[in-house]
DNA sequence: CTCTGCCTACCGCATTTGAGTGATGCCGGC
DNA sequence: GCCGGCATCACTCAAATGCGGTAGGCAGAG
């Protein structure tokens, strides 16, 4: 058949995997699919780039592996959506802990696709993906709401009343003494319920508190 | 026991629609799936409510409209969740602004679903997420990544290169020395940084920087 | 009744941090 | 060549913070 509906051009398709053999077996699979064209295959982000100069056209979707020397796909995300702002790039990797995908995603990922899944699978995302989607494997895209939860683990029961008070007014960036103020208290209650508060959330530091607040691990 | 090929019972799932219409037309569909058992039909979340106590088992999953009327479905969900906590609900409306959806997910909906979908990808969503998946529309999913970048405007050009690294640092909720070891810096040059940043962003404490950093007003 | 946990408040001390000032060197624009 | 921005380091000072203990009042569990 020679695709008489098709109106777009195959999608050009960047490949980023270091193993040698995945990525022979992926480009092999994807290669084949009519709405794909494989424009680059790299087995490392200097070689990705490297040959990024070579190409007519850059590529429309980035499958990036985060490879196992170090974290090079996350560090290489940067650079890549800026210098190519408008590719999109999918993350593939065997690694599904939040903070990896946090920083992937805050770093420009549109997708984010774990290893163990169907070939058909990998073809979807980077389908879905430049049709304008999102695509994530289950278990990242739970991670993901999991993240807009406020802390429906830790603080529950963890801290009193008082005490979710006071962090709620240090996520605030306020002061102890403002904190206080807020809450008609002492600055020195304010004080004893903030390192009840360390204690238990077993940080030592405001910067530490919001750190870790911010990135959903409270 | 009979049904030879299906090892789990069939889905039991709440619809949630205000439009009798609608609610006919979906519960026709789904419920004559075999793998999904309607087991209660409401119009309004009062009338949600008022069924529940009625359910020999409670629902697996919600499907639940973001209503015309205000947002009742909104407002429903910190209560549904609470009463059935380990309820799965997915989120189906017209409406696909940031804000809704942003709300949504802090509730506790664990899929969202526009209406403008094929009945299959509803119930291809409900079944998603009973598998433990986060079914989102792509323009959904898109919004909910876009959430995650938080700082593609501002800091950019005004923070210099060593500037960012120190934030970069101090975001990840370090002490000045702290920096200064990571960065092969003085602990007086990462002081001196600081300052500048704070100038530059117009805070004027660790925890203002952070908090606001948090809220992606960086 | 005792014990435990929470809320409140205070004291003291070491460290960190915010804010100001100054100094050196590098680089780039005018 | 001068000036401004940047990066680097140093010094001071006052405020904020982290960390330890103490202590009374109050409520619920044992």
């Amino acid at each position: 058949m020679s695709a008489p509906f098709s109106t777009t051009a195959p999608l050009r398709l960047a490949l980023v995997e270091d193993d040698p053999e995945l990525r022979q077996l992926y480009s092999d699979y994807l290669c084949r699919q009519p709405e794909l064209s494989c424009v680059l295959l790299a087995g490392s982000a200097e070689s990705f780039f490297d040959q990024l100069p070579d190409l007519l056209q850059a590529p429309q979707v980035v499958l990036l592996d985060v490879g196992l020397p170090g974290r090079s796909g996350l560090d290489a995300l940067p650079r890549l959506k800026q210098l190519l702002p408008d590719t999109e790039v999918v993350m593939h990797t065997v690694f599904d802990d939040p903070d990896r995908i946090y920083q992937a995603l805050c770093r420009g990922a549109s997708g984010y696709v774990l290893k163990n899944q169907p070939l058909a699978d990998l073809k979807a995302a980077v389908l879905e993906v430049a049709r304008g989607g999102a695509p994530m494997s289950r278990a990242v895209a739970r991670q993901v709401l999991a993240h807009f939860k406020p802390t429906p683990t830790a603080q529950a029961g963890l801290l009193s009343e008082r005490e979710q008070q006071v962090l709620e007014g240090m996520v605030d960036g306020l002061g102890d003494k403002q904190v206080a103020t807020r809450l008609g208290l002492s600055p020195d209650t304010v004080r004893t319920h903030v390192k009840n508060i360390y204690r238990k959330l077993q940080v030592s530091s405001r910067a530490e508190l919001l750190s870790r607040h911010a990135k959903g691990q409270l």
